[in-house]
DNA sequence: GCAGATAGTGAGCTAGGCTCAAGATATTTC
DNA sequence: GAAATATCTTGAGCCTAGCTCACTATCTGC
């Protein structure tokens, strides 16, 4: 965790969509690193962040009978189900998150926040606003309005086509 | 590996730098996610990605004289030099790169592309280029030159901000 | 009421980081 | 010019955050 704020293996190809996704990469580079950094106080790594994130997420996360399942969790988080139960069991062990058995389950379990979770995740925005309003507080709303725009579209445009293609036949493609 | 191309940990803050920074990263895990697929039919992880792109981007990368140490590799990867070791090891394996004695200083090493290794930098730049394309080849070029001055500027910004603030006192901020 | 699917977890593995200490060489200092 | 100190790489060993496989408990369809 000793680093120099200097870093950038950019190569030269400028004004393509290829500098703007390496753009974008170091910018979210150094705005993990920050949050990461300022959340060690608490105590809270990046991957419980993410976790208390998504379940906040979910409208009645409180209640055993609206709390995310821990497989809910783990798709959520693009993770196995085996190694949600290693994050929720640190979640657990620190007090943030109770584990309940689902009244129409008893095979599932469910992941309330308690308390504790609820005040870390209120932290967890905080952070984030506080991150996010160093690194783009001064882009002005109309370049803002722009970025938010093109993301969405480019996204919505991703996640129209479909199942992501996985391979490339290694013959050359251009 | 399996994973439906749905994810979002979005908390609604709409119109905020915050949501900026998240649709950001959302964009960018894609990106990853999507480099990592198509390189790996060559074998190549996205560490090794890394530092092939790192090596070719210094000038005289095939000669001794002018190819980067060990030590600044990882420097710029910001990995701990016994950790880039390890990296080199596994390029060196795969021929890609070459240990070479520092012909100025007898305890270093210089890190020389091979040819094989400039190949592999031509597809990884060929891969980040289509994929990049993919995601952002529909943005107008109006939007793109907005997307790339705000992030340049924020990047500016923040490095000009000097050694990043490491942490913040508990005693909340606002 | 039983066969097969599903939810969570124990055991054990891997990748990619880390620190600490040692060996070889450079550099500085007297 | 010899000694002390600093720097470069790497061996040994550890940690974290993922993974799969197998198992138990439960649920569902017939």
């Amino acid at each position: 965790m000793t680093t120099t704020p200097t870093d950038d293996p950019a190569i030269p190809s400028p004004g393509t969509p290829a500098e703007l996704a390496d753009a974008m990469t170091r910018a979210i580079k150094r705005i993990r690193r920050q949050t990461g950094w300022r959340l060690e106080p608490y105590g809270i790594t990046p991957g419980q962040a993410r976790a208390l994130r998504t379940l906040a997420h979910v409208p009645g996360c409180e209640t055993p009978d609206h709390a995310m399942r821990l497989s809910d969790l783990a798709d959520k988080l693009h993770i196995a189900p085996r190694s949600t139960t290693t994050v929720v069991d640190a979640l657990e062990e620190a007090g943030l998150v109770e584990r309940r058995p689902d009244p129409a389950d008893r095979r599932a379990v469910r992941i309330l926040l308690t308390e504790d979770g609820r005040a870390a995740v209120e932290r967890i925005l905080q952070v984030r606003d506080e991150v996010a309003q160093d690194y783009f507080g001064e882009v002005s709303p109309e370049d803002e309005e722009v970025l938010l725009r093109v993301l969405r579209a480019a996204e919505a445009r991703f996640l129209a086509a479909g199942p992501p293609p996985r391979t490339a036949p290694p013959g050359a493609a251009r």
